[in-house]
DNA sequence: CCGTCGATCTCCT
DNA sequence: GGAGATCGACGGG
């Protein structure tokens, strides 16, 4: 199906956008090698007053700068150190609101994804979990900033998912953001194996 | 099944 | 110096 367009990362409601991913098909072409794999979870991050985004509170670093500008960009950053994690940019510029993708259902070029990720064999560690889909889609931190509508990184659509094949919880690792880690940010596509094994905060 | 630990970049104190 | 939007290896139950 067709590329998401500019509009829709342009929405002024970064929850609504996070559901929406879900279903839709993450893709790159590298090398003139094509990978792609299904979004079946993701979390919100809503900028200046959410405690668990790099932009909260205005702020403002080299790697976080590209959350401002308006959507439809990669914002591609390096965690612990190790790994690298794909955020979609949404709403407009100087609003700093984005979608990170925390795990995908394999589609297309799974041998490439293979030689990527130096597995044997396909399993649910291929491309579940924020880490390792970027791994086996080889996105890096060099595509930070890059264009969703560009023929490097780009999701196509496809159907909406029925809100009963959405889960809802809350995000994974953010326990330090406090009241905000109980934020219900993160959506998953119910009973689907592909889902990471990460765990959201739980109210005691 | 679960807990611990190391890897090692960016940002903050 | 320490923590972090993580992962895989290892050890114990």
């Amino acid at each position: 199906m067709a590329k998401l367009e500019l509009a829709f990362y342009e929405q002024d409601d970064v929850v609504k956008v996070s559901r929406a991913l879900l279903g839709k098909l993450l893709v790159t072409e590298i090398d003139g090698v094509r990978t792609s794999g299904r979004i079946v979870e993701t979390e919100a991050y809503a900028g200046v007053t959410d405690r668990a985004s790099h932009a909260y509170n205005n702020r403002r670093t080299n790697r976080t700068e590209i959350i401002y500008a308006p959507g439809g960009v990669a914002y591609v950053y390096l965690c612990y150190g190790i790994h690298h994690l794909f955020n979609v940019v949404t709403h407009g510029r100087d609003i700093p609101h984005a979608v990170l993708v925390r795990a995908l259902e394999p589609v297309e070029g799974l041998e490439q994804m293979l030689l990527r990720t130096g597995k044997t064999k396909v399993d649910y560690t291929l491309t579940a979990g924020p880490g390792s889909l970027t791994k086996a889609l080889g996105i890096t931190t060099g595509h930070t900033g890059e264009s969703l509508l560009g023929n490097t990184v780009w999701i196509e659509d496809a159907p909406a998912l029925p809100a009963r094949q959405i889960a809802v919880g809350t995000r994974v690792g953010v326990a330090y953001a406090m009241e905000d880690a109980y934020r219900p940010y993160r959506f998953w596509v119910k009973d689907n194996k592909w889902v990471s094994r990460g765990k959201g905060l739980v109210r005691k």
